[in-house]
DNA sequence: CAAAAAATATACCAAACGGTATAATTATCT
DNA sequence: AGATAATTATACCGTTTGGTATATTTTTTG
């Protein structure tokens, strides 16, 4: 990794959770330079507007927490403990997400919305992307005879994703974790009732 | 009402969607007196600043929907029957809602996060209240023999506003209704299977 | 109908916005 | 090490931001 690769990188891991927190129209770049700790002129060596910031620090929030579901997801080799792990994740790590501004793909889905549309169509892909992981995980254990045959993977996958997201907007909003946990509660009961073979 | 009430009802009506299409930071004074078709000293006249307008917009907005869910909930006499018409209001007016910017709820509840406290706690509570609605729906239900007596009434309501408000989130960022439609169903399934007696 | 009061339009303000030209600095390469 | 290229800091730009003092118009009231 060049030099310039590595400031790029270091700009990007500085913004991501400030445009988490506040949002694209929220987020302004003396913002950006004291949590960087360069100068404008600095950061615009690197990136040519808040724009192309703003897209390339969604990415990284999303690729992260992407990457600690993943792991999560593989430590385990049945499908429905995998979708267990997953949703269980959102819970155990609440605060910490919370701490950064919540979850990316729920934040920038509602702030790109009427004023970014290339932020949008992104965030759009990566919400596509979630909901395609978790229907594949539920085809998986179907095929391997740990759910049962007669599942509907992509009805299920609607109603994990939104359960994760709408509880962690009732938690975050309400400042009471318990309607997360509810709603985790309510994913592991439909795991195992619904789909466990 | 006073010509003064009037045009202040009249500035709230016209900022409300605009607030929720563009959020707190993404709407501007020079959007609104467009979009009010008054001046910036008339609009100042009567608010002393943009909060101001904006928690009165958000109050219209939620007051708007809350009316319009009241109305269809009022309309069925079994409690099972009031939240599948609840549910299925969201699905039904979709188009709608998603032009004036989608569900007021989320979308304050995302944009208001960490920048604006006021706006924050205002939408708090009318989640709480929201939340509430529904619990006592399945109360009732209990209490009339409707719904099952082993029922969990705040368990329920966090599925239920998260499986709307996820939906809402996911279909509008995909550009995919069936999204919330198969929220739709899973909640008609849940009333159905869990909770009708 | 005229006077008082209220509401609206005009014209302006300082501050903050995103962005840039250029000079100074630092890193790279021969 | 010295020349060259890349990076960063400084200082600035025009525009837009939320907000306001004041003049003008409209409404209300005696």
């Amino acid at each position: 990794m060049t030099k310039a690769e590595e400031t790029r990188s270091f700009i990007i891991e500085k913004a991501a959770p400030i445009f988490n927190m506040h949002g694209y129209k929220g987020t302004t770049m003396s913002q950006l330079t004291k949590a960087i700790n360069m100068t404008k002129g600095a950061i615009y060596g690197n990136f040519t507007d808040k724009d192309e910031i703003a897209l390339a620090a969604f990415d990284y929030n999303f690729a992260e927490i992407s990457k600690k579901i993943a792991d999560v997801v593989r430590s385990k080799k049945n499908a429905c403990d995998k979708l267990i792990a997953f949703a269980s994740f959102y819970l155990d790590h609440f605060t910490e997400i919370s701490r950064k501004g919540g979850c990316p793909l729920l934040n920038a889905a509602i702030d790109s919305d009427n004023i970014h549309p290339p932020l949008k169509k992104r965030v759009g892909e990566a919400i596509e992307t979630w909901v395609n992981t978790v229907t594949r995980i539920v085809y998986s254990g179907i095929k391997h005879k740990q759910i049962r045959p007669n599942a509907r993977p992509e009805q299920f996958a609607s109603v994990f994703v939104s359960l994760i997201e709408g509880g962690i907007m009732l938690a975050k909003s309400t400042g009471k974790t318990i309607h997360l946990s509810r709603n985790i509660d309510q994913i592991i009961y439909l795991v195992n009732t619904e789909l466990r073979l």
